[in-house]
DNA sequence: TGAAAGGACTGATCTATATCAGTGTTTTTC
DNA sequence: GAAAAACACTGATATAGATCAGTCCTTTCA
């Protein structure tokens, strides 16, 4: 009977990423041959905002934002957890510039498909194609959840969402070390490092979660769902 | 030189629907067949987030917005004129309700696919899904223009974004009538109808614009232009 | 191992824009 | 064609959260 939407300024999408299992045999191989694999280093960057598309990026292990900048300001869209594609809107022939940025977070392995195979998969492959239309327009309903997050929720309801989104999905744990900065984790939130560290604190004496540094666990989850609701 | 992408709070994707042109004689006839016209008055709902998803739509003619809502506050993503699609995102399978609602700015007519009959010709037509693939990536990155700049442009700006987007890509003209109130102006920019009043008579009074009511002109489009980018 | 740089944190101040509380004006409705 | 509702507009007030200007702590690296 809850017909409202729960929006969150999550930034994973809910999506599994399952394309590679609908390729054949041959299909497959070929999509390795096309392949390499690269290692970044925390911060570095992974493709640039602007810069001609050639390739697009798989994350086989590690952490990654993609974001908007403009010079001034940075938006993080999404961050990249194990499995996930960075850079699949290059799949489309009318972009031939990355739309977005990435950077590691943590030290990341990521696999680099030729973006002309990935293209002749997608003509040969209705199946793989499906699938690569499942992962846009889930990766669009969730940008929509976090752009309505952002919009319309207060400081500490941001937070909150940030924080179960890492606790849920990103770790898997209620309690974890954070690989952000409190500015990192304010581009996540969409506020100022000082609020981070403010709201935390308020969280901290709260009783909601326990910061120490780098150190974060989550105590209250309920209330904090609440609060992430509410907010 | 210029690798700084220009974001705007544009509502429209740049990208030119032309999935249909794809389709063979028979299929083109297959989806004739499997879709309705119907007809919606101004402010009618074309459909309503968190219900079923049984059709997509097409704009035949009109002009819609689609947006999310909580019950207190409204976001709109985009606007949709002819020859766009409204709801592509459920061509996913994975996608058993609306992510969001969809209402007609002003009398529309609307060509309702059977949601199957999409999926079947995704399935059989390589190239018709590289076109849905395309249309939803330019989506994804127009809504991330939007995103950026309702996020971090101050309100001005915003309202620039808006009022040039509108003369540009919707009414193709430097004075057109708004269909939209000041309260709908202010969801498309991400303000409240007062500060709607207050802009649009500052930009009047400063000669950027022309307004009259419902009545809109661009006088000085290049100062108009730089105030959103500087917004 | 000591200097420099970056990050965490605090308190004070500032400001853009929402909100509120109205008055007219237009549109809708019966 | 009168009453009601929605809309346009104005001025005053409130406030969330940014920004600024620091101090202290921690990491880096020469």
């Amino acid at each position: 009977m809850e017909n409202m939407l729960r929006f969150t300024g999550c930034t994973l999408s809910m999506h599994q990423c399952r394309c590679f299992e609908k390729l054949t045999r041959e299909e497959y191989d070929f999509l390795d041959a096309s392949s390499v694999w690269i290692k970044y280093k925390r911060g570095e960057m992974i493709c640039k905002q602007g810069s001609f598309v050639s390739h697009v990026m798989y994350m086989e292990k590690g952490l990654a934002k993609v974001f908007l900048e403009n010079g001034l300001n940075t938006l993080v869209l999404r961050i990249i957890p194990d499995g996930n594609f960075l850079g699949l809107a290059a799949v489309s022939e009318e972009l031939s510039t990355f739309p977005y940025s990435g950077m590691a977070y943590v030290d990341s392995e990521i696999r680099q498909v030729d973006i002309k195979a990935i293209r002749q998969l997608l003509r040969q492959n209705t199946e793989f194609a499906k699938e690569v239309i499942d992962i846009l327009s889930s990766n669009s309903v969730q940008i929509y959840g976090r752009f309505f997050c952002l919009t319309y929720k207060q400081a500490f309801g941001r937070l909150a969402d940030i924080l179960i989104c890492l606790a849920d999905r990103i770790f898997r744990n209620t309690e974890f070390d954070l690989p952000l900065t409190r500015k990192e984790l304010g581009e996540l939130a969409g506020m100022s490092p000082e609020t981070v560290i403010r709201m935390l604190k308020e969280f901290n004496d709260e009783g909601l979660i326990r910061v120490d540094g780098k150190y974060l666990e989550v105590i209250d989850y309920e209330r904090l769902r609440k609060i992430s609701e509410t907010g």
